[in-house]
RNA sequence: GGGUAGAUACCGAAGUGGCCAAACGGGGCGGACUGUAAAUCCGCUGUCUCUGACUUCGCAGGUUCGAAUCCUGCUCUGCCCA
């Protein structure tokens, strides 16, 4: 086992804030295995590549003797979260969240050491609450206190609604600190109001406080927003080889420096910009997947698009008999059949009108065609997306 | 509880009786160019049986030849007062 020092240096690497480096070094002093806390929400079952980067630390931290204790917040999200503007997000039924913690978990083991992973739900210590408890525990911070916090502020002075309950989130997540006692708690830059609540409480029950350990957040395909299911810019740890490829080959040389940094843990290497891109899809995919399927992506890639021979790439069968005549139902059913999309004939009228569909490496745009379907013939939907007629 | 402002397409936001499937911006998608990058230019962005038809402007009714626009009720939200 590294020694204290060895360990905190190793720890930094990469990580966006730590409160305190100097606190943290007196628990590695301690010679125990620390418990490492990272929340996790069940609503969504599918981890992106934005939160592998919090995953990644928390496997060091394991291969260097600590304990990681990941918490489902299977009781927040079964209250559900009604603010949500736009969409009312839906309660989740006690099966669902099961299921989805499963599948969570399977996910985080391509990364985590189950051995030295703890998982526990904490609907355990909160649906044995009552109501003088949870004013009790309400009780101990301030009102002050969570409207300093950013997003709620940023709320309020734009005019949007702030329920009660949301303002409570902190404080949930800040007990689950005080139920495993955490000896750290890992999270995105994002996380630091709702981790320094749990120090607060950790204070509070007389117990050492947690040391803050934020990692950098990773901004999503579009470069600009933090990688999120919402806003479809993100790349899940469960994503076909080829899409998981296709998707990292279309960020920004700018982002890619990021990725290179805080998926891979070093520079972007010198050279030409797409070689590095192809190196780093062909890395993450072998990571996610295998080496075999990281280079069969990497050759794919190559054949489909440097070479345009979309002839000879893997594409997805869909049966002749399933098109119907006409270019445009043709069109839908390979977006259904084949990658379970669905896209109005309207949409379907418009690539054809724009050129975008190519029957047999010729385009299709007059969307009255039925220009006759053979299996074997390839027929190209838009610039990521063709299949194959079987 | 009282007052007041508001609810428009993915988001923001115009429109306040017919010229509105609804300006404009963002986002998204497609084409050209390329490295499936960036930048740039062009086009598209409710549905369909697509030079036309149909359904949309919080919900339900009503007035009118005609309503996103006027009236009534309801639901939701902000702000002010209590």
């Amino acid at each position: 086992m590294q020694s204290p020092e060895e360990q905190l240096a190793i720890l930094k690497r990469g990580s966006a804030q730590i409160l305190s480096e100097a606190e943290l070094l007196t628990k590695l002093r301690l010679g125990r295995p620390l418990n490492i806390k990272l929340g996790v929400d069940p609503t969504a079952p599918d981890i992106h590549l934005g939160f592998t980067v919090c995953l990644q630390k928390l496997r060091q931290f394991q291969d260097l003797g600590h304990q990681a204790i990941l918490i489902i917040g299977d009781f927040t999200a079964m209250i559900g979260d009604p603010s949500g503007r736009s969409k009312t997000r839906p309660q989740l039924s006690h099966d669902t969240i099961m299921a989805n913690a499963k599948s969570f978990q399977q996910q985080a083991f391509k990364i985590l050491d189950p051995a030295r992973t703890r998982t526990v739900f904490n609907g355990e210590w909160f649906e044995m609450m009552n109501f003088e408890q949870i004013i009790r525990l309400n009780s101990r911070v301030t009102l002050q206190q969570m409207l300093h916090r950013e997003d709620f502020r940023s709320r309020i002075e734009r005019g949007d609604s702030v329920r009660l309950h949301e303002i409570q989130y902190p404080i949930i997540q800040g007990w689950d600190s005080v139920m495993v006692k955490a000896d750290v708690e890992m999270g995105g830059t994002d996380q630091l109001f709702n981790i320094l609540v749990g120090r607060d409480l950790q204070k509070e029950e007389g117990m050492p406080e947690q040391v803050v350990f934020l990692m950098p957040l990773l901004e999503g395909l579009d470069g600009v927003h933090k990688m999120s299911k919402s806003l479809n810019n993100y790349v899940g740890v469960t994503e076909a080889p080829s899409e998981m490829f296709g998707k990292l080959m279309s960020i920004s040389d700018a982002l890619m420096a990021r990725y290179y940094l805080l998926l891979l843990g070093e520079e972007m290497p010198q050279g030409h910009p797409m070689d590095a891109k192809k190196d780093l899809a062909r890395r993450l995919v072998a990571r996610y997947h295998s080496e075999e399927e990281g280079a069969a992506a990497l050759n794919d890639f190559n054949t489909r698009f440097s070479k345009r021979d979309l002839d000879s790439a893997e594409l997805p069968g869909v049966p002749v008999a399933s098109l119907g005549t006409d270019i445009i139902s043709a069109v839908v059913a390979a977006y259904s059949e084949g990658f379970q999309m669905t896209k109005s004939r309207g949409d379907a009228r418009r690539l054809v009108e724009q050129g975008s569909v190519q029957l047999r490496s010729e385009k299709v745009t007059d969307p009255k065609a039925s220009p006759g379907f053979n299996a074997g013939d390839v027929l190209r939907l838009d610039k990521t997306r063709a299949v194959r007629l079987v």
